[in-house]
DNA sequence: CGAATCCTTGAACACCTTCAACAGGGGTGG
DNA sequence: CCACCCCTGTTGAAGGTGTTCAAGGATTCG
């Protein structure tokens, strides 16, 4: 399993809030305090399982939740009319899923486990039932959109700048960063989606895919055998990912 | 000049309000209704106006307001440590900037007019002190956030499986869907950016771009000499783009 | 009118894709 | 437990699409 979330109390009664997940600082409610968080809690569902290859929402279908990663991990996937989907991106637990459908009601794209995970739903609606959304629910929840519009404009960057190495030593370093917020090692982790996933995601032929990471390994830059990764020379991943090797 | 917005009382005291604005349609007032929607106008400062290559923001620069696109039209470009600029956005009148630098309160990309263009600024934490944010307003903002994002995933979708004819075609076709949303003709439109920024914003050379122009005009598809555009067949057009003939 | 910029067109080259064949793992069922 | 199959991943060779470099022509603006 790429990640095994410690909850607090996960033999509990299921009594998880917001205020003692472990992921209280990378999820929504980071930032906000009692009572308006007490409220939050009222509203989310907690802990809908998938497994591997399920379905959390299907292209077309109406909004209802917006999605948080709680275990696990989950690709988003646009629909093509001809040929395959395009994956659009991997969420890790505490990373917010489905706020593309926000606008229309309906899901543009699809979601779909890639390993055992749970999810919270949120159901954004019942939150403003609830007397509106507070003013500090929905300035964090601006600012999560505001940072995946930040994000989008950084994968923009990368499709139109950068070949395939830099784009495969971005892919690695953004994933090592995301692991390291999470508590894990930025320098061993595994992947939960194959090849050609990541590559569909980059815009690469599978292929590519697997001889970058063979001449990483050449290079002595990385050794990713099957899903296991090990990034053995941080830095000079950065520096080809085009970020400074001391940022983040 | 692009675009001339029709301003209901342009020879005024300035006295338009976002009620009797021509891009009320477009821009983030719609669906806001009175008293809301006089709230909004209280804070909202118009008319900043730019000359062609003017900046109005840059990058780094402290977040103060998000702008709305009243006339002509503006680049968004994010800043590159080596080599130039990625330009990451085209807007037209009705359209919003700035969206980006909520999270962090730095923009993190830099704005520049296209022509002589003019704004309206949006002081959001204005609109807070005044009462939080209506709720109609917030789920306004939420919804465009939530467009803006679905729009970026169209982008990734043409920059990772479509070639420097459909990347220019999907272009050609979007703007001329946002020019007719705007009352002007779909068919016949002037671009008020370089073959270089075309190519810049697409992962495109200029040279590139201009090849394609050519064949496109060869194909009696499309005749584009200078800045002028001429659609003269946007269902093959359409097609080529990816999208549904009838579609929009 | 001149200079700078933008646009166009050509030729060589680079990078990545495509096609193909094969190796390795994991799961299933005998 | 082994055999088998399917799927994923690896590696090689050929080919295509777009880039880069270069030069010439058009346009705009001071």
């Amino acid at each position: 399993m790429l990640i095994s979330v410690k909850e607090t109390s996960s033999h509990g009664l299921d009594a998880i809030t917001c205020e003692n997940c472990s992921l209280f600082q990378l999820c929504l409610p980071m930032g906000i305090a009692q009572p308006d968080l007490a409220l939050l809690d009222r509203v989310i569902k907690r802990r809908r399982t998938l497994r591997r290859g399920e379905a959390l929402f299907v292209p077309e279908q109406p909004f209802r939740y917006v999605y948080a990663v709680r275990s696990g991990s989950i690709k988003t996937y646009a629909p093509m009319h001809d040929g395959p989907h395009q994956i659009t991106g991997f969420h890790l637990p505490g990373e917010l899923l489905g706020l593309d459908a926000i606008n229309e009601g309906i899901h543009g794209c699809g979601a779909v486990a890639l390993e055992t995970s749970s999810v919270c739903e949120l159901p954004l609606d019942k939150l403003e039932e609830l007397g509106g959304i507070v003013t500090s629910m929905q300035r964090q929840m601006m600012r999560i959109m505001s940072r995946q519009i930040l994000h989008d404009q950084g994968l923009q960057v990368l499709l139109c700048r950068k070949n395939a190495e830099q784009r495969l030593a971005a892919f690695l370093a953004n994933l090592a960063m995301r692991f390291k917020q999470r508590g894990f090692s930025a320098q061993e982790f595994n992947l939960s989606m194959s090849r050609s996933d990541i590559g569909n995601y980059l815009g690469l032929a599978k292929e590519t895919v697997s001889r970058v990471f063979t001449r990483f390994h050449e290079d002595r830059i990385a050794v990713i055998t099957l899903k296991h990764v090990r990034l053995s020379d941080l830095p000079r991943l950065s520096v080809l990912a085009g970020l400074e090797p001391l940022a983040e």
